[in-house]
DNA sequence: CCTGGAGTTGTCCTA
DNA sequence: TTAGGACAACTCCAG
C-alpha cells in the first residue's frame, strides 16, 4: 500500500516554494501511473494518519527511506518508536545519500568542515556506496478506494499558469529522470570539466531537481556515469562531476552535524554584521532589473524557468550579499521559492558559502565581478541576448557592461538605460570597496569580542 | 607535539 | 599584454 503524505505539520520555514510545489504535483502525478493508479495521497499529520491506516489495514511492517532535513529526522524518530511500540515491524533505507553522515568523521570523532579531506578522505576511502538495486519483478499494490483523497486535495498547482515555461523544458518524474542520465552520461560527462561553467551551453546534468523528489538516486547516478567512463575515475570530466555529488552530499552532511545552518551564520564572526535593510535594492535583483546584465539573465533565468546555471548563481549571490551589502537569506529565501531543484542543505550551505559566513567558504575579498565573469564565460553575450532580449543589439563589447557603451552604439542598438534597460543600481567598484571596508570593519570587531 | 603545505569556483595592481 | 603576488584565517593532516 504506497503511500504519499504531504506534511502539514512542517514549519513554515521548511515547506515547499512555489516552484518546488509545481514539480511535485507533476511528480506524483507519474509516480501514481506508474503505481498502476494506486498511489494513496494525503496531507495532514503522518503520525496520526500513519496509526489510522496501521490499524484499519492490520499493516504490519512499514518501511521508507530516511529524510535528512533537522525537522524530518526528529518527526521521524517519533514516527518509528510510535509504531514499533504498536508492535509494527519497521524499517528505514538509505536512498538518498552516498554515505551517512553519521559514518563520516575525522579522526577526534567530530565531524569535517573543510571539503577536500571530508571528500577524499573521509567518504572516498569509506567502502564504497551501494550499488543500486532493480526493480522488484512482482509488485502486489493494495488499494483502498476510500482512503485516497487524491492528489487535487493537496492544492500544489497555483492559480496563475506561470509555469508554462517551466513545463516545456521540464520532464518531472522517475523516467525524465532517467531520461536526462542517460544523455548526460552518454554525451556531457566527459566535457564536464571544461564546459560545466558556460552558462549558454547546456552541460550540466540537470538532475537536481530529480535527485531533490527521490526520482531516481544518487547511487545510480554515481555508477551510471562511472559505467560511462568504463570506470576511469581518472577521467577529468568523470572525477569533476564525482565531486559535485560530493559537494551535494557535504551539504547534507553539513545539515546534519550543524543543523542550525539554514537560519544561522555557520561562523558566528558573522553575528552581528550590519547587512543593509533595501526592500528597493532586493525587488531589483529578485525581478532582474538591477542594470547589470549578468545578474539580470541570472534572476530572469531563474523566474522564468525554475533553474539557474550554476556559475550564474554563484554570481547572483555574491552581488545580493557584497555588493549591495543584503544578508544572505533574502537570497537564501528567494531561491527557496523560486527554484525547482530547492533543497535544505544545497540551498542554505550554498548561501553561507558564497556569503563566507558558511563552512570551507569564500574568502571575504573574493567578490564576484559580474561584468568580468560575463567577459569570462559568456564571451559571446548569447546567455545574457537570451534573458535581456532589450540589449539583444548591442556588439559583443559592451554587452555585459551597456552604461560604457558611447551614446552612438546604444541609439543603434535602441538601448535607452533608465527607460527599456535600468542603469545600474549601484557602482561596481566603490560597492566593492564598500563591502571590503564592512568586512574589514567587522573582523576587528568580532577579534575584539571575548 | 609541532610544523608546514594545501585548500572549488576571484579580483586588482604592479612589474 | 601578461604573469605573479596580495588579499585572511582556519581546518586538516602528513611527516
Amino acid at each position: 500500500m504506497p503511500v504519499y503524505i504531504l506534511d502539514e505539520t512542517c514549519p513554515n520555514h521548511f515547506k515547499l516554494g512555489s516552484a518546488s510545489k509545481w514539480w511535485l504535483q507533476q511528480s506524483l502525478e507519474k509516480l501514481n501511473v506508474s503505481l498502476e493508479e494506486k498511489l494513496h495521497i494525503q496531507k495532514g499529520d503522518p503520525l496520526a494518519l500513519l496509526i489510522d491506516w496501521v490499524k484499519q489495514h492490520k499493516i504490519t511492517q512499514v518501511v521508507w527511506n530516511r529524510c535528512y532535513e533537522p525537522w524530518q529526522i526528529s518527526r521521524d524518530t517519533k514516527i518509528k518508536q510510535v509504531l514499533i511500540d504498536l508492535g509494527i515491524e519497521v524499517k528505514s533505507f538509505n536512498g538518498h545519500l552516498l554515505w551517512e553522515p553519521w559514518q563520516v568523521l575525522k579522526k577526534d570523532e567530530t565531524p569535517y568542515r573543510v571539503f577536500t579531506p571530508y571528500y577524499r578522505k573521509g567518504c572516498l576511502s569509506k567502502p564504497a556506496p551501494r550499488i543500486p538495486t532493480p526493480k522488484p519483478d512482482n509488485l502486489s499494490i493494495q488499494y483502498v478506494d476510500e482512503q485516497n483523497h487524491g492528489l487535487a486535495t493537496l492544492n500544489l498547482m497555483p492559480s496563475i499558469n506561470w509555469y508554462q515555461q517551466m513545463a516545456e523544458q521540464w520532464q518531472p518524474g522517475e523516467q525524465g529522470a532517467a531520461d536526462r542520465l542517460a544523455e548526460f552520461v552518454s554525451q556531457k560527462v566527459n566535457q564536464y570539466k571544461a564546459k560545466r561553467d558556460f552558462p549558454d551551453l547546456e552541460a550540466t546534468s540537470g538532475l537536481g531537481a530529480h535527485l531533490h523528489f527521490g526520482e531516481i538516486s544518487v547511487h545510480q547516478v554515481w555508477y551510471s556515469a562511472i559505467d560511462a567512463c568504463n570506470g576511469n575515475t581518472e577521467d577529468p570530466g568523470l572525477d569533476c562531476f564525482l565531486s559535485e555529488l560530493g559537494w551535494r552530499e557535504f551539504s547534507h552532511y553539513l545539515l546534519y552535524h550543524f543543523p542550525t545552518i539554514p537560519k544561522e551564520n555557520f561562523s558566528p564572526k558573522f553575528s552581528h554584521f550590519p547587512w543593509r535593510k533595501d526592500d528597493q535594492a532586493l525587488k531589483a535583483w529578485q525581478q532582474g532589473n538591477t542594470g547589470i546584465p549578468m545578474v539580470d539573465a541570472g534572476m530572469r533565468q531563474l523566474w522564468q524557468t525554475g533553474t539557474m546555471h550554476n556559475r550564474v548563481r554563484m554570481l547572483v549571490g555574491s552581488f545580493l550579499v557584497k555588493n549591495l551589502l543584503i544578508d544572505w537569506r533574502s537570497g537564501e529565501r528567494w531561491f527557496w521559492d523560486c527554484l525547482l531543484d530547492a533543497d535544505l542543505a544545497a540551498n542554505s550551505a550554498s548561501w553561507q558559502w558564497v556569503a563566507g559566513t558558511g563552512a570551507d567558504a569564500a574568502p571575504y575579498f573574493r567578490i564576484f565581478n559580474p561584468v568580468t565573469q560575463g567577459e569570462k564565460f559568456d564571451k559571446s553575450g548569447d546567455y545574457v541576448r537570451s534573458y535581456c532580449p532589450e540589449l539583444s543589439d548591442l556588439p559583443d563589447k559592451y554587452i555585459h557592461a551597456p552604461w560604457d557603451a558611447p551614446q552612438e552604439i546604444l541609439n543603434q542598438a535602441k538601448v535607452v538605460l533608465g527607460e527599456n534597460y535600468p542603469k545600474p543600481i549601484v557602482d561596481l567598484k566603490a560597492s566593492r570597496q564598500r563591502a571590503l571596508d564592512a568586512l574589514q570593519q567587522n573582523k576587528a570587531l568580532s577579534q575584539s569580542e571575548p
